[in-house]
DNA sequence: GCTTGACTTAAACCATGGTTTAAGTCCTAT
DNA sequence: ATAGGACTTAAACCATGGTTTAAGTCAAGC
């Protein structure tokens, strides 16, 4: 099994390495092996893991939640069922933002389509000077 | 024309007063009028730029940036090319948020389909004992 | 005239999500 | 053996986006 150091983990997944030391004191990355010398080692489960993560930090899952979701991962099988609810509630909430966005893109293109047509007639009086 | 008072204003936009205040603070409320007890009175005007802001905010646009788009309001019509470029450009960075987020998602339904195959092999088992 | 409710202000406080700093340890290559 | 680079820690610092607090003003109804 071979590992990553902290400077690897951080280019794969494009964050400044800080980022994963505070999330490990955050509780994010649990079981984090360390080198002799006090290093930190990322095994494939936490590349695994990080993935995911990373999945939920992108879609605006705060940071205690994701603990808590590490820390049935950690806890195993027994914590399936929390795991699925979590995300089942995870996904709707996401979809909901997406929506609300989406709502919001349609008043901000009919704002554009009417400083389009402005600026459209505003070149033409340019033009007839 | 009929004002709508601070209170009226936040219910038709679902936020506290405090968040009201905050942004004409921040500048995102400009020219507001007052009353001859010092209230705000929030004119059509109000609203219909109120409501732009809200969409500005709700697709994550920085205070700073929706107070630099309320600024162009004010100075008025040669400054339509600048708001212009302006959405344009945040539509671009929203159309990507949202794909982010939907890649994100697609990694979610994964473990999503995961869990409830697991969810599923386990009550089996429960059957079976 | 006095209480109640709606408003005002400035300033302090808060949560979230990091980033930066300072001081130190350790391995590698010259 | 020494310099450089990669790492360590705890704690301070930062930005964003508000919310809360404390003290006060004002108008209306009893």
């Amino acid at each position: 099994m071979n590992y990553f150091s902290i400077s690897e983990a951080a280019a794969q997944f494009g964050v400044p390495e800080s980022t994963l030391r505070y999330y490990e004191k955050k509780g994010l990355i649990p079981l984090l092996e360390r080198d002799e010398a006090g290093r930190r080692m990322f095994s494939e489960f936490h590349m695994i893991l990080l993935k995911v993560v990373m999945n939920l930090k992108r879609t605006n899952m705060p940071l205690g939640s994701i603990r808590q979701y590490v820390n049935w991962v950690v806890e195993g099988d027994g914590t399936t069922r929390q795991r699925l609810d979590m995300m089942l509630k995870h996904r709707q909430n996401v979809l909901y933002e997406i929506s609300v966005m989406h709502e919001a893109l349609d008043g901000i293109n009919i704002k554009i389509a009417t400083y389009e047509e402005r600026v459209q007639r505003q070149s033409l009086q340019q033009v007839s000077k």
